[in-house]
DNA sequence: ACGATTCTTTCACGGCTTTTTCACGAGCGG
DNA sequence: CCGCTCGTGAAAAAGCCGTGAAAGAATCGT
């Protein structure tokens, strides 16, 4: 109806590159390997960049179907994929958590800065883009 | 013909942009970080901007029950909120207390200069707008 | 077809966050 | 001084998440 690209085309998210046609991604040129779940998990999330996501939202493009109550399928995904992500630019985030509602993607403008208050970080969790 | 029920659209209020399905609350672009009853207290208040609501409306459209007398939640919740928008938005004031009867949400038009206006403001108690 | 390897699913254990509750103290008015 | 309203730190209780690992499925190379 409105986006046709799902079996070519390219995503990009900061120095990340999606081709989506062929499952291959790039960071910072160099390809990553991921199974078929975690490209998927990260398609549906980079598609949605800057919004938080919920759990049933990504059960559902990834999985294609519900996702069952005590499910934590895309938890442990999303813990995969930050693990890869992470391998390939350490100081990248990416994924982040909402306790409650979701997850976000997005790729941070810069590495850091020392800004406080509201701020831990224990993985990634929002604060700021 | 247009308008999905009522978990989707934004509400606006001066520079946060909340957007009701997804939970995310934007200041000044950057996303924050709210609990689920943060950003449903926020929701709440946002969406009767300018006017005074009482601790019973709040706690009954946030935590879906009745106010038991004695219960300090609202309280504690709108600190945590303001505590959360002033370290986004410094000098913005959103919340406003009106003793004895509630609280009032609203963007203030400017921030002017640093404070010290001439009325003490413990933390925003409602004087002018 | 078969064994080896990789991927998926599921479970469970902490650890961290959020929510709830309690309590003390400041500001105001009588 | 007394009583009431609020702001807020902090402790307790409840809930949410990250992640290692085990067990099943699927895939690959030969």
């Amino acid at each position: 109806m409105e986006a046709p690209p799902e079996n070519n085309g390219t995503l990009y998210a900061g120095e990340l590159e999606i081709r989506l046609g062929e499952g291959l991604v790039l960071a910072t040129g160099r390809a990553l390997t991921l199974s078929v779940r975690e490209f998927e998990l990260l398609v549906a999330m980079a598609s949605r960049s800057g919004a938080i996501v919920t759990r049933e939202e990504l059960f559902e493009a990834v999985w294609k179907r519900e996702l069952r109550p005590g499910d934590r399928s895309v938890d442990v995904y999303v813990s995969k994929l930050r693990t890869k992500l992470e391998a390939a630019m350490p100081d990248r985030r990416f994924i982040h958590t909402h306790p409650g509602f979701g997850y976000r993607f997005q790729p941070q403008p810069q590495p850091q800065s020392t800004h406080e208050m509201l701020s831990r970080d224990v993985h990634t969790q929002a604060v700021d883009n």
